[in-house]
DNA sequence: GATTTTATTGAGAATCATTATAATTTAGGG
DNA sequence: CCCTAAATTATAATGATTCTCAATAAAATC
């Protein structure tokens, strides 16, 4: 785990011309004591500091947010739910991605080295400067799929599962 | 190619409680019609669709793409750039992942196997029933790099990509 | 330490994407 | 062809995020 003291957010900030405030120092030192595996929005950051006595307002959250996912020091999720989430950015060997239930919102980390290293081997090709790379797995839970959830599914419907399933419809060469 | 054509279209919606309409045939043709690798927004679809003189309401266009993007026809990316965009959902072989310029939103399409691989795997040991997998990789330009973007990158930065790289600040094992 | 400069904050308005509402139209089973 | 439920449309409403600007506070400079 890679913990910043004050004194290195300062500096990191200071680096691209931004100045260390007591507000991004309590938002960054929230994240750090955060249980792994907590995914907060915006709202949510803004009421758990709420709750600790620390009021900070919504547009400062929103632009801190924003800053740190930036910097490289906050990693901006695209979950299943309409808002973005925030979750400390821990380099390798921590890099990890997610397994997301659109039912529940459920959401399970996982690890996979090998996932990391396609990235960067993208990126390279491509002559780009890799930021980060998340494998986000979209899946519904066995009681969400009883009920409601297959009946939006056609019948026959084996995408991506299908590594060699059968599909309807005219199959064409492409 | 997986082709659906009015017939099969109807078909699917039959079989979940819904009707085939104009609307919906004409989306879809648009899609299966669309040269592969874009990536369109409602907004993109109904102004590409007006042009045609096809005068969809957008409404009905937000309708469509959730409702077929469920469906398993559509498939629904979070790319770059604050609005959900919209491709044909091919299974596989032609499951493929996106790389991403934040800073131009040049979109890359790559395949890789591996990745569903592990989405099948990982979805199977929690249990789930699997929807989509999708590798997204963050990266930014070199000319955005030398410009604007590493300014507010820590100089020394090395995260994701640094598979051995060096952290400042206290590294602690966790 | 006081002064000056400039980034940051906070409250609220504004914007953007998306969803909900309700009246009208239409698909498709009988 | 008729009837009912589903779908479309225009519009209002919502929700997340960003913007504006006056007030405040870092931190560079004196
Ligand atoms: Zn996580
Ligand atoms: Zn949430
Ligand atoms: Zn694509
Ligand atoms: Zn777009």
């Amino acid at each position: 785990m890679v913990l910043y003291d004050a004194a290195d957010l300062r500096s990191e900030l200071h680096q691209i011309g931004c100045r260390l405030t007591p507000q991004r120092e309590k938002i960054l030192k929230f994240f750090q004591n955060l249980p792994q595996g907590n995914h907060l929005s915006a709202e949510d950051l803004y009421h758990a500091l709420a709750q600790r006595g620390e009021n900070i307002s919504l547009s400062t959250i929103y632009r801190s947010l924003k800053l740190m996912a930036r910097m490289g020091l906050l990693r901006e999720l695209e979950l299943a739910e309409g808002h973005k989430h925030y979750e400390l950015n821990q380099p390798y060997p921590h890099h990890h991605h997610h397994l997301v239930c659109v039912q529940c919102n459920r959401t399970i980390e996982f690890t996979n080295p090998a996932i990391l290293k396609t990235g960067v081997k993208q990126a390279e090709k491509e002559g780009l400067h890799l930021l980060d790379c998340q494998l986000t797995i979209h899946a519904v839970c066995p009681e969400a799929l009883r009920r409601g959830w297959p009946s939006l599914l056609p019948s026959h419907w084996v995408c991506p599962r299908a590594l060699n399933g059968t599909v309807t419809g005219v199959i064409t060469e492409n």
